[in-house]
DNA sequence: ATGTCGTTCACGGAACGA
């Protein structure tokens, strides 16, 4: 079985790179990101057409997750319980359901923008909801994982140059605490292969020329329980999905499962 | 170069988020 997490920056202006990205790499559930788009419009039709059952969350303009599935969509689950509110609202950045033999969350962790800004503070509540909402799964016997975009680069190799960071969210000791709690709840990182160079970077900036200069940061990520852990075969960034006119900003993080 | 994208609002280009 192949599972993968993907921050496409708008499903409607990925959709013909995603659907051709989904029929060449045969991947059973993805995980998507950032959305972009409402419930009405999401492509749920372009997917059936090929074989993918969608659960979503989405509002419009910001945020959104799916889970697409072509090996069953059960128990679906939008939200966060227990999450917090953004400025009154409860953001669309998780939803979860079982695919088959897998239980599955999809996430957008809210980016944080500032140390001092109110997105940061929201962005360490949002780790801690999503730590309770998923301790039992991540104890259980089923093969569990959350995977999507963290907004969290786990440690210093996990970015193009730390001194950069200083300073800057995605790399405090207050978010690795929080992807800490989350391993001691019983989840670990599934550290995917570089395709290229050597660090499996998952995200580059649109600006300056990232991409090309290999200034990327790991923050897409995948966490597993044990059982989904011992099940990986393979894990890479499918940089190649990066490249060239039309790209999102991150690329795909793609794991094999012998499940 | 705050150098790129994507969306919205509203109908060209700014504002916003990442």
């Amino acid at each position: 079985m192949r599972i993968a997490t993907w921050n496409v920056n708008s499903i409607t202006a990925r959709l013909p790179r995603l659907l051709a990205w989904l029929e060449n790499t045969g991947t059973d559930v993805l995980c998507v990101q950032e959305t972009k788009c409402s419930d009405e419009q999401f492509p749920y039709d372009q997917l059936r057409e090929l074989g993918y059952e969608a659960a979503v969350n989405a509002t419009g303009r910001w945020n959104g997750v799916a889970l697409l599935s072509k090996v069953g969509l059960e128990d679906v689950t939008p939200g966060l319980a227990g999450g917090p509110d953004y400025e009154g609202v409860q953001e669309p950045r998780a939803v979860s359901a079982t695919c088959g033999p897998v239980r599955v969350w999809s996430v957008y962790v809210p980016n944080g923008r500032e140390i001092d800004h109110a997105h940061f503070a929201y962005k360490l509540q949002w780790f801690e909801a999503l730590k309770a909402a998923v301790a039992e799964d991540a104890a259980g016997s089923r093969p569990f994982a959350v995977l999507g975009d963290f907004n969290v680069a786990p440690t210093d190799d996990d970015v193009w140059d730390t001194s950069v960071f200083e300073g800057m969210t995605h790399v405090t000791p207050a978010e690795r605490a929080a992807l800490a709690a989350l391993r001691e709840a019983g989840l670990s990182d599934v550290v995917p292969r570089p395709l290229k160079y050597d660090k499996p970077f998952t995200y580059w900036d649109y600006r300056q020329l990232c991409f090309p200069k290999n200034k990327g940061m790991r923050i897409d990520l995948v966490y597993g329980n044990e059982p989904f852990s011992k099940a990986v075969s393979d894990a890479y960034v499918d940089r190649e999905e990066r490249k060239g006119k039309g790209a999102s900003d991150h690329a795909p993080v793609v794991v094999d499962l012998d499940v």
